[in-house]
DNA sequence: CTCCTCTCGGTTGTATCCAATCTTAGCAAC
DNA sequence: GTTGCTAAGATTGGATACAACCGAGAGGAG
């Protein structure tokens, strides 16, 4: 009932395909973690949960398909994309490649006032993944779209929106629970974490756009081999039938 | 009937879903030109063409929506995507940063058998160019996707699935025809080409990495712009109902 | 002549139905 | 105990049916 009307009104009041919405509810629902990698996804399951039939939900499974975040075997259903580490890996060697290109980009076009919003935003991811670490703080999934900020808003800066695609492209193709999770667990992740972006941040502020590039680049590689390193060890998150 | 039991017949064969195999056989009439750009995409008509019905026609339809290759309007149908020339140059821009890497990576591990299987490339590829502007030779579609052998190649000799992907998917975003038609009509365009080629291919044969990973950025770069100049004249490609 | 409205043909969007395939439980044979 | 077969249940895949929506064009008012 509530999912129903819930999915309906959406559709109606975006004017957008009903089709895009879900299979936006389906990512964000593996993107939190509330289905977990390797986990099956059940079509008639999906379709009653947000009150509509299954094609719509195909269609939608489609889309994920396409991008990478679930895999479809013939005759056997989808199921969530369990990332190996060298995958991951090869992944973020790509990422850290557009980002040290937005990161270049983006110091011919950054503003004082951008370089401040970044520098906030920063602080405020790391202030709450401090919090969250001792239990100060609830996990808000607002919070959770807040730790990818600092990259985003430079890959915005940066002017091409292509290139914000494809980061964006490669991000989605791992549930952000997991490098969330990675930040707040583990103080020295997070300390180093926020000074990467911080010399990141004055490499920008300084405009040196070489040194904006290699930072990021860094950064990234080390984001990713820390990633890798979780799925290489923790793969109990893996759902098993 | 040939259509029903063509689609049928390599659904069976290849085992792969019949959704995947229809979402090639559109991608592939749009690359060829085909199916011009701004064209619209009626669902009964493909599922005509094919001999299906349109149920798995739309799922291929929202593959290649996620892909980028067409666009959805709400109740409105899908129409072939019209690059606008700022996105060809954002797109190459994003292209160019990913070949280079793959070209700096490809220096550490190609063999002298691949050099000489990409330079044997680079010269057929010139050869049957000139002898289609001769119109000495027709235009076979197998001939088409040889044009990007010397990329593709480049691509996988550089080990990393996730960036042959990110170029693949940013090629897949433009029909092949129009930049193939570029190197087959304009002879100053198909020499440069042939040239800038060789000198990527010599600085990987030195294994000159930073050299490889700068001439394959430029070449990429002015293949963009050609293609975007290409776009901003003649958008008389451009199908209109 | 122009503009507005309304209807109708055509197309897309969703639901339902049926066929095909896979999985699993049970049973028999070794 | 293990292996292999079989049949029933569950799930996916595709086709069809129906509803919703858009757009063109006829027709009338100004």
């Amino acid at each position: 009932m509530t999912a129903e009307s819930e999915a309906l009104a959406a559709a109606r009041k975006t004017g957008a395909a009903l089709v895009d919405d879900l299979a936006e509810r389906i990512r964000n629902r593996i993107m939190t973690g509330e289905i977990p990698i390797g986990a099956q996804l059940r079509q008639a399951e999906l379709a009653n949960d947000f009150g509509v039939s299954r094609t719509p939900v195909r269609e939608a499974l489609r889309q994920l398909q396409t991008s990478g975040l679930i895999e479809v075997l013939p005759n056997r259903g989808a199921v969530v994309s369990v990332p190996a580490p060298w995958d991951v890996r090869e992944a973020y060697e790509v990422r850290a490649e557009l980002e040290a290109l937005a990161a270049a980009r983006a110091v011919r076009r950054i503003t004082r006032d951008e370089v401040e919003r970044l520098r906030a935003a920063n602080q405020e991811m790391y202030d709450y993944s401090s919090a969250r670490s001792n239990g100060a703080a609830p996990d808000e999934p607002d919070h959770r779209r807040n730790n990818d900020l600092f990259h985003t808003l430079i890959a915005s800066i940066a002017g091409n929106a292509r290139l914000a695609k494809a980061i964006n492209d490669i991000n989605e193709t791992f549930p952000r629970n997991v490098s969330a999770q990675l930040v707040v667990s583990d103080s020295r992740h997070r300390d180093e974490n926020f000074r990467e972006h911080e010399r990141i941040l004055q490499a920008l502020a300084d405009g040196d756009a070489e040194r904006a590039a290699e930072e990021m680049r860094q950064h990234v590689i080390k984001a990713g081999e820390q990633l890798a390193r979780w799925y290489e060890l923790r793969s109990s998150t893996v759902f098993r039938g």
